[in-house]
DNA sequence: TTTCTTTTTGACCAACTGGTCAAGTAAACG
DNA sequence: CGTTTACTTGACCAGTTGGTCAAAAAGAAA
């Protein structure tokens, strides 16, 4: 049943820079901006030798999406319904934030797809995504209800954690464009403001 | 000096059709991945017709973004700085987040330019965005200095505004495919919770 | 070495792209 | 009305694009 598809060296290394490539220059031009010829060079194969490694463009950018879902719901999938709540959701937070600071261009990768509709990977936010949430909310839920975390809306919390985090690698341009030089580490600053933001709405009222 | 540029009737008429049209292709699609013939069809003219209003389709993009970067930056300028900090900076989140509501394809079109590395509007965002900014920093960080808002860094809490907001424009697609029918507005609800959130971050500490 | 398989490539193709142009059609004006 | 100007378009073009293919050039195996 399973296909043992034995993977040469050669293979095994060539479909690695072909991923490499096309994840920088999809990740900066997006899927019609980036062409054939781009990524191929930049993988230091010809046209139609990277052709004889993937069947198509929508074949290389499908692979790489489908790679990234993965991890990019693991964060979340990390946060542990036994734990103390208001630490998980901060680690959740700094995880994401690392995230951003790492992969970037995945990062820039998944902006792509969903600004522009989402056309390849919109079942799968409606599966994979959407339960996933829907299972965590039910935690976050638990927490505030119990009085553990302040009350407070668990879809937009976790709206607000994406796009907090993701801003640094998705519009990172715009943020060097304004810090320029002007302070030290942008992501050592991000976590402190984050961490900040997110303790002073999520503890639990004092009274 | 100034040139009249008499704009007839149907210039007025077209020239509003192609920007209307272009701005629906260009915010979905991105710049490389739109065409003069999508664009054209959109505006219902033929592309050699499309071509006689705008020189090149470089020309139709650059206009839209300039148009952009004014309606863009105003929520901003429209701080008061002799105001009430906190109220100021929850109306301009509230300003903001209408122009989600309102202008998603402009945020979108902003959201593309810059995932991609702002190549045609970099040198405007470190001249006008950045000087804005600058000027908004020091009067937030008068304000926290003064103890009327508790201690933040005043870039990372811009940033913030800016990714909250423009989220639910941008991520649209993602944020729907999550909630499905779930709950009622969404943009009631964002603006429930992120008035919370910066009520929660800024208000002085009551010591 | 020889044979067999995997990898690589130059030449090629049809579709599409941004853009041009000459000639035609419709408005505006006197 | 006629004429001048503004608008529109079909035909066309050169460059790019995703993709094919037969043949050549490695590698691996015997």
């Amino acid at each position: 049943m399973t296909k043992p598809k034995a993977q040469t060296r050669i293979q095994t290394k060539n479909r690695a820079a072909i991923r490499e490539a096309a994840l920088d220059v999809f990740s900066t031009y997006g899927f019609r901006g980036s062409t054939l010829d781009q990524i191929a060079t930049a993988a230091g194969l010809s046209k139609p030798n990277l052709l004889y490694y993937f069947p198509s463009k929508e074949a290389i950018h499908a692979e790489l999406l489908a790679n990234l879902m993965k991890s990019w719901l693991d964060p979340l999938r990390e946060m542990n319904d036994a734990g103390e709540p208001l630490q998980e959701i901060l680690a959740y937070v700094h995880r994401k934030l690392q995230m951003s600071q790492d992969f970037p261009r995945e990062s820039r990768l998944w902006a792509n797809e969903i600004l522009q509709g989402a056309p390849r990977i919109l079942s799968l936010l409606e599966d994979d995504l959407r339960s996933l949430v829907d299972a965590k909310v039910v935690v976050i839920k638990g927490w505030s209800d119990a009085g553990r975390i302040a009350p407070v809306d668990p879809y937009h919390l976790l709206f607000s954690i994406w796009s907090l985090t993701q801003h640094y690698a998705d519009f990172d341009v715009q943020v060097q464009a304004v810090l320029a030089d002007n302070s030290g580490d942008v992501f050592d600053d991000a976590k402190d403001f984050l961490t900040t933001l997110y303790t002073k709405l999520l503890s639990p009222a004092s009274v």
